[in-house]
DNA sequence: CTGAAAGCGCTTACAG
DNA sequence: CTGAAAGCGCTTACAG
């Protein structure tokens, strides 16, 4: 019914193997440009199409890449599933998807189900700081790119942000209000996200010269508004209450807006917010939330740019990219309500925006 | 290297038929339970793992789904995706996940890819009422279901909401709150969603003895934000100002949120506003949207489960699922400024929530 | 420049 | 119950 690579070998009267040679772009130079031409018109008439199914079975090359995420629900990651996706088909690639939710055993359950597909690579938004799921596919010799979150072992190409930077900028400009008493909802400590911003957190804070006191840090088990709701009622129910919160994620930060409003305190007059991601109308909520944009987009598009270089050659040597980071600064911050020092200005409580320059440009280490 | 089936046969000393049947649950009955132990043994002990791709290839079958949708970064869909994949990998399918931003040119390129990939079967969520490339995968006998939008063509199965009974539901709510002049912001009457909510709206303000005026109707070439501020500010720079906003769905509706801010206009006091879909959030929005909640991960799950049946039979019959939406009152709805008729009660602005009970359940029209 | 042939790793009628 | 063989639709050394 379907025609395949022999009927339009006999069509054009050629050996099938010619004609093989004349439809593939890489070794159509193999053969005369008039046979070519012959064999090409043959393919037209008779609407053939190459089965990529035999093609992938004689090359074991399939086009397709596995892209593995907690969960699509999670608003960080559609933007950059985006990018991948968009980045990946123009290279002809077809992106497979699937949701973890942060289950080990599924995780497994997955890898082996696109593993068995053979697919040319993959890419992991599911990392753990310790994940031996993940050295074990790189021992493997699988072509893996790590994203937003990342691995201890260096051995893997990731492309996430500058948590570090985006958490030192969230803690000058809460300095810069007269905050003094800064306490930090915590993401888990297990990921990358959750550590990184954590040290962060305690660095920067040294930098201003200011206390990172254990009784205002709270560690979340999972980046959740219930885990956000408990530490950050948890942090506020201290003898000396602080007067901001910065959150281990925008997750937290919604958790900690219904610790306050339970606590019958407001936000930004009596204790400030920050969150991090700039996730979808966090510029709506009541009040604005205060955050750090990271460019998700960019990450998902970068991300399968290392998976391209290296699912097309596989001697490419890893590179770790690091995103900048921007804060965003709405209305869920505020000058500290005792302030030390003079503040400069009073922020307005509406939807305003102002995007401070980021620190410093993405670098890459070991390119 | 990696050992296929002839390595299994010869460690169990028998023929690589053989122990291809007995490594397929479907033809293990075929032969003696003890070979079989002996094969299984044989293919564990040398961590055989199946090559999907030669499988594939000798049965045409790749336990493989295309899913394409507009765009991931729309709320909407994360939900459908997520129940899409979930029913699928249970089933052992994988999801191809691929996205069109509704561009023709793009879409008729993305599904050539996945049918030379031989997916099993499609799910689409970008369907136009008038849709000539899903007519012609459906000549073409290609296994396709629908979600959400549908096509006018009843020659497909699909799962979408009763949109006509959400608008219901939202004209009545407003009636009772004594609104008598309701404007409507209508999505693209390209797409059965935007026309069906079009339709209802007409029809449920007839039913409720309110005239569907020209003037207060409003349409949108898009279901985006900025189309709502447009469409939301012509209806209300009518003489005869609404005292409500029906919004073909929640980013219309936040356009309109922007209209009546820039119109010096409150919501609810002055107009009330309503969306469609509950996308993430919409609780906390300033002030809380009421909307149309539609079960966006059953819409998932059961396209998954019809495409499931038809791929296994494909002389399944069609099915048309309806789902019922809810309405979910916020505080973006309150009493008609100058009601006419007492009004129930004054709804609170704060992030209260009620869900009202679903006027139908889902019926299966052609099952 | 082109033909003839082998083979990728499975599955499945067909015998026996 | 099991073996022997063909074949799915391509690609690609190997000759010539």
């Amino acid at each position: 019914m379907v025609p395949t690579i022999r009927d339009v070998a006999r069509r054009a009267e050629v050996h099938p193997g010619t004609a093989s040679r004349a439809l593939n772009e890489a070794t159509r130079s193999l053969v005369k440009a008039e046979t070519a031409e012959r064999v090409m018109a043959a393919a037209a008439e008779l609407g053939y199409k190459p089965n990529y199914l035999a093609r992938s079975f004689k090359t074991s090359r399939t086009f397709s890449a596995g892209v593995v995420i907690p969960d699509i629900n999670n608003p960080l990651f559609p933007p950059i599933v985006r990018g991948l996706e968009e980045r990946l088909s123009t290279a002809g690639y077809v992106a497979l998807l699937a949701n973890t939710d942060n289950d080990i055993e599924r995780e497994r359950l997955i890898l082996e189900g696109l593993l068995a597909r053979r697919i040319d690579g993959l890419v992991l938004a599911t990392a753990r700081r310790r994940d031996p799921l993940i050295v074990e596919l790189g021992r493997q010799g699988t072509a893996v790119v790590l994203v937003n979150r990342v691995v201890e072992d260096r051995a893997f190409s990731s492309v996430s942000v500058d948590d570090q930077a985006g958490v030192n900028m969230v803690i000058e400009h809460l300095a810069g209000l007269g905050h003094r008493r800064i306490a930090h909802v915590a993401g888990p400590q297990s990921l990358s996200t959750g550590y990184r911003r954590y040290r962060g957190f305690v660095s920067s804070m040294r930098d201003s010269g200011l206390k990172p006191e254990k009784s205002q840090i709270s560690f979340a088990s999972r980046f959740s508004v219930a885990e956000g709701l408990r530490c950050g009622t948890e942090v506020m129910s201290q003898p000396h209450r602080p007067t901001a919160i910065v959150a281990g994620n925008d997750m937290l930060a919604l958790g900690c807006y219904t610790a306050l409003e339970r606590l019958g305190l407001s936000c930004p007059e009596d204790v400030s917010v920050v969150g991090f991601n700039d996730m979808p109308f966090m510029d709506r909520l009541s009040p604005p939330l205060t955050t750090v944009r990271i460019p998700h987009y960019d990450l998902g598009t970068q991300a399968a740019e290392l998976l391209l270089e290296r699912m097309a050659h596989d001697d490419t040597p890893l590179k770790i990219v690091l995103l900048a980071p921007q804060l965003v600064v709405r209305g869920s911050t505020g000058a500290a309500p005792v302030a030390a020092k003079p503040v400069s200005r009073r922020r307005a409580a509406g939807p305003s925006l102002r995007v401070l320059p980021a620190p410093r440009l993405a670098r890459q280490p070991r390119s």
